[in-house]
DNA sequence: CCGGGAATAGGTATTTATACGTATTGTTTG
DNA sequence: CAAACAATACGTATAAATACCTATTCCCGG
């Protein structure tokens, strides 16, 4: 039962080595890790989502630059919260950024204070949001393993049916349902019927974000 | 029975009439109702909160700004979409803003259908967060019109435990644990377990946002 | 001070749900 | 093709919940 609780990571991704020198001296000095990538390209192809952590990006780069690096994440369905550092960028990449979910756009030269305080919070957001998502896995493999009729069972459960009433309603038997219900709270691993609403509408909601 | 449903309404808060009067006959003309003002205190004065909608709002005005007008609405708990409309902003305003919770930032001047959508974004998104605290309060009412001895057991209930169990847990009969969950039933208008443990969680994980 | 509501408890009858165990009929798949 | 699994069904026994009564005690507010 060793957990091995990953360390967060700080990512960063910008073309000039200075910058990404100083940030690199700067964030480590309160004990963070980082990594470092000279392109959006170089990022892509070593991120492995396994940490949680953030991502420092700069807005302008050969080749691929901050937005686009932004858009091809949602794409691909990471997310890593993003900071974005700008040199000289204007209202409107700034939106584009924080529609698209940027946790904050700083222009350079930006307060060292703020940048730390902003990593912190980014990190915490990326902790909560893997935290969650790891639930609804969870749960959604325990409903994958569920048969098509177990299925419609559940759903009419969680609508607040009897048993009685979901016999009727599917043209089966009472003893039917029973032995179906008694297998989804099985496969489930819910202990009550509490517990089984709770999950079966914790995949249903996939809610805000 | 005559629901009044009522329309959304477009705020605009500018102090230049030119920039009121012009957007005014552009919103308008998609059939959106506006109301106009030329101050933030003047918005606030008259605000009601009764119908959904949002809020153009410009960035730099005299007296009280786009920004101090954002976070005065925050602090009074007023979630009205906001939509800022710059002349000459800077990245820190911007990102001020969009941390904030703003809809949207353009700079002037700046594409209409671009406006007129984000309008329309913005409106479906108070529709929707008003639906949902409407939903919220009207729970809560009800939980609030639960006695304290009711509270407790409708938490045991929503952990799953039994009649039984509960009684046990409390030091009371089994048939008072009854008549508590049936005037629980009664009192949150819950027609099923599951509608009961759905309302119960819903005002506990107040969730995102 | 009295009425009403909260909290408690009992009784009885009915309905539901759960927990055993067994069995048949299809599909699917190694 | 045989084994595994899904879907179906029955029986019996017990446990739990629900419905519908009544009743006592205590405390609060008009």
């Amino acid at each position: 039962m060793n957990i091995n609780k990953p360390a967060p990571v700080v990512y960063l991704v910008d073309d000039e080595f200075s910058v990404r020198d100083s940030l690199r001296l700067l964030i480590e000095s309160t004990g963070q890790t980082v990594s470092s990538f000279e392109s959006a390209e170089a990022f892509l192809k070593s991120y492995d989502n396994k940490e949680p952590g953030c991502l420092l990006l700069d807005i302008r780069m050969p080749s691929m630059n901050g937005l686009e690096l932004q858009e091809e994440l949602l794409k691909r369905k990471i997310s890593i919260p993003i900071i974005f550092l700008s040199g000289h960028a204007g209202i409107p990449d700034s939106a584009k950024a924080f529609r698209s979910g940027a946790v904050d756009f700083l222009e350079k030269p930006f307060d060292n204070e703020i940048l730390l305080e902003r990593i912190e919070e980014a990190i915490k957001k990326d902790i909560a949001s893997r935290n969650l998502s790891n639930e609804r896995l969870l749960i959604q493999n325990r409903l994958d393993a569920l048969t098509l009729r177990e299925h419609e069972v559940l759903s009419l459960v969680v609508c607040g049916y009897s048993n009685k009433e979901i016999a009727k309603m599917l043209g089966i038997s009472n003893r039917t349902v029973e032995a179906h219900r008694a297998r989804i709270m099985e496969k489930m691993q819910a202990e009550s019927l509490a517990d089984l609403i709770v999950m079966a509408r914790h995949s249903e909601v996939l809610s805000s974000n």
